[in-house]
DNA sequence: AATGAATGAGATTTCATTCAT
DNA sequence: TATGAATGAAATCTCATTCAT
C-alpha cells in the first residue's frame, strides 16, 4: 500500500485535474509541471516515469475506496442505509472534486497500457464485490428482494450511479449532483427493497 | 447527414478498432495507414484532418443509433418488447464488433476537444430521450410502473446496459455478452414492469 | 544482407564521420540531420531508430570486409602477396576515408549495447578467421613459418595493423599511413616468412 | 602528480568499472553515485566536474604505468626478461581487474574531448617509448634481432598485447588471459630474439 | 488515388550541475 | 560531508500535416 510524499500527492491531484479538464491526451509532463510552477525534470524527482504517475492515481483510488467502504460497513446499521451512504458519499466526493468524477469511472483512459488496464479492472471488480456482499446480507435479513440475483442488483445499482455521474460531467456539471443523486437513490431503493 | 465513401467507412472502422484495442492515444494517422496498407498522406485524400475522422466516427454512431431506434419502434408492438429489442440489438451488435463496445460508451475518449465533447453529449441525450419516450408510453398503457419517474427508470436501464458492456470489455470479452445481457434484461424487466 | 538506399548510405557515412570526429557521444540525431541539411524527424524516414543506424554501420563494415577478402583471395597468387594486399587495401581505404579508421577498430564504441557488442565481436572473429585461413595455407605450402601456431601469427599481424592505424588516428593523421604501413608490412613479412 | 583521497580513488575505480561494463555513455554522475550509495551532489565534494573524474582516471593510468615500468627496469636483468615481465604484469593486472582492460587500451573512449584525447595520446606515446628503449638496449647487447627497426618491433609487440586483451574482453573474458597471454609471448619471443 | 520525403511542434526522459540546508 | 529539490540544455522519438510527383 504505497504511501506518497506531499509532492507526489500534489502531482497526482494535478494530474487528475488535468485529465478531467482536458482528457488523458493533455496529461503531459509539461502541463503537470506548468501547473505546479516547477520545471519538467523536477517531476522526475518524485516519479520515475509518467506511467508511475498514472499508477499512482490508480493506487490512490484503490486506497480511498477501500477506506470508504470499511468505514461505511463498520458504522451504519441497516443494509439499505449502508448502500445509501455509499451513494451519498460518492456524490459528495465528486461534488467537492469534480475532476475525480471524470477519471474514477473512466476506465477507457487507462486502456492504452496493459498494466494500467489490469489495475483498473481489478479496482472495478473490487468495488462490485463489496456492493454484492452488502446486497447479499440485505437479502438474507430480508431487507432486499431476493427474486433477483445479487450480482444483477449490483449492476443495476452501480450502473445507475456511474451513469448519473457521467451525465453530470458531460453536461459540464450543470445540475446539482447531490440532489439529483439523492432522488435517483430513492428510486433505486424503491426498486430493490422488498 | 453525411454519407461516407467506402474508403471513408474503412478508415472509420479501422479507427474504431484501433481505439478499442489501444486507446485513443494510439489512434494515429500512421497506425491507421499501416492497418490499411496505404501511406499516411493517402488518408488525407479521404479526410481533411484527424479531427474529421473522429467526427466521422461520431456521425456514424448517431446515424446507426437513430436507424436502429426507428426500426425498433416501427416494428415491435409491446413497449417492454421494444426495450428488450433495444437491449438484445445492442448486445448482438457489440458481440459482432467488440471494438464498437469500447468506443460507443466511452465518452471520455472524446473529451479533449470541445466540438467532439459536445457531439458526444448530444448523442447521449438523444439516446436517453428515445428510451424515455418509450418508457413514457409504457407508463401510459400501464405496462411499466408509474411510481418511478420515467427519467430515473431510463437511468437505471441505460446504466445497467452500459455497465455490463463495460465489464465485458474490461474482462477482455471473457463472458458471453448476449447471454448474460439477456439475464440482466430479465432482472430489469422484473423491476420495471407493474 | 541488407541493402541500403542512397539516403541511408548517406546517413551511415555521415555517422561514421561524426563518430570519428567527435566520438560516439556526439553522434546525435541532431548532429546527423544538421550535417545532412535536413530536419531531425526526417532521419526517421530512413531509419527506425538510432540503434538501426549503428547496426547499419556495422552491417556496412561486414559487407565491405567480406567483399574485400573474397576479391583478394580470388585474385592474388602467393599467400604472402595476399596478406600484403590485405594490408595495403586497408591502408588505402583508411587514407581515403580517415573516419573509417576511427570506427572500424574501435569496438569500445559499440559496447554500451548488447546487440551491437555481439555484432562487433562477430565481425572481429570473422576477420581473424579469414586471416588464419590464409596463414594456414601459407604454412602448408611452406611460404610461412610453421614453428608458430597460425592463430598467434594472426594476432601478431592483425595487432600490428590495428595499432599503427590507431596511432595514425590519435596523432591526428600526422604521418603517411600508406608509407609507414608499407614499411611495417615489410618488417612483419620478414618475421613470418620461412 | 596528483594524489587522490580515498573517496576520489573510489570514484575513479567505480567509474572505470562502469565504463567497462556499460561504455562511456553510461558513465553518468547518477550511475556513479548510485554505485557508491551516495547522492549525486556528494560526488561534487570530491571532483569539481565529470571531466575531472575522467582526467583522474587517466592520471591514475599514467602513474601506475610509470611506476610499473620503473620497477621492471630496475629489477630484472635480461631485456627479454624485462619484456616478458611487462607482458605478464599487464595480464595479471587485467585478470585481477577486468574493468581496467576495457578502458586502458580504449583510446576512443576519450576522443570526444580535446584535453582528454591529448592526454590519452601522450600516455600511449609514453608507453611505446619505454618499450622502444628496452628493445634498443636488447639490440645493442644482441639479445634482440637488429634487422628490424626498434620502432616496428615495438608496434608488433604492443599490437599483439593490445589485441589479445581486446579479444579477451570482447569474448566476455571467456578464456584464461594469463595462460593464452603467456603462449602469445612465447611466440613473440621466438620472433624477436636473434 | 496514392506515395516518398520532409517538417514544426512537442512528447518523455536524461544529464551535469547548483543551491539551500 | 552529505542531501533533497530543482533546473537548463539536450537527447530520442512521435505526430499531424504538407508538397511535389
Amino acid at each position: 500500500m504505497a504511501t506518497f510524499t506531499e509532492r507526489q500527492k500534489e502531482i497526482i491531484n494535478i494530474s487528475i485535474k488535468l485529465i478531467a479538464e482536458k482528457g488523458i491526451q493533455q496529461l503531459t509532463i509539461k502541463n503537470i509541471s506548468k501547473n505546479m510552477g516547477i520545471s519538467e525534470p523536477a517531476i522526475y524527482r518524485h516519479f520515475d516515469s509518467k506511467m508511475d504517475i498514472l499508477l499512482g492515481i490508480l493506487s490512490d483510488f484503490k486506497t480511498n475506496t477501500k477506506t470508504a467502504f470499511k468505514q461505511i460497513q463498520s458504522v451504519d446499521k441497516s443494509v439499505v442505509q449502508q448502500l445509501e451512504k455509499i451513494f451519498t458519499t460518492h456524490f459528495k466526493r465528486f461534488a467537492a472534486n469534480p475532476a475525480l468524477a471524470a477519471v474514477i469511472f473512466s476506465e477507457e483512459i487507462f486502456q492504452n497500457d496493459k498494466r494500467l488496464a489490469e489495475r483498473v479492472n481489478l479496482i472495478m471488480q473490487l468495488n462490485q464485490n463489496m456492493i454484492i456482499k452488502i446486497i447479499e446480507k440485505g437479502q438474507q435479513n430480508n431487507e432486499i428482494r431476493s427474486d433477483i440475483p445479487e450480482k444483477q442488483l449490483s449492476i443495476i445499482i452501480i450502473g445507475a450511479l456511474r451513469l448519473i455521474v457521467a451525465k453530470w460531467r458531460l453536461s459540464k456539471y450543470s445540475f446539482d449532483l447531490e440532489q439529483e443523486g439523492a432522488e435517483l437513490w430513492n428510486s433505486i431503493k424503491e426498486v430493490i427493497v422488498v
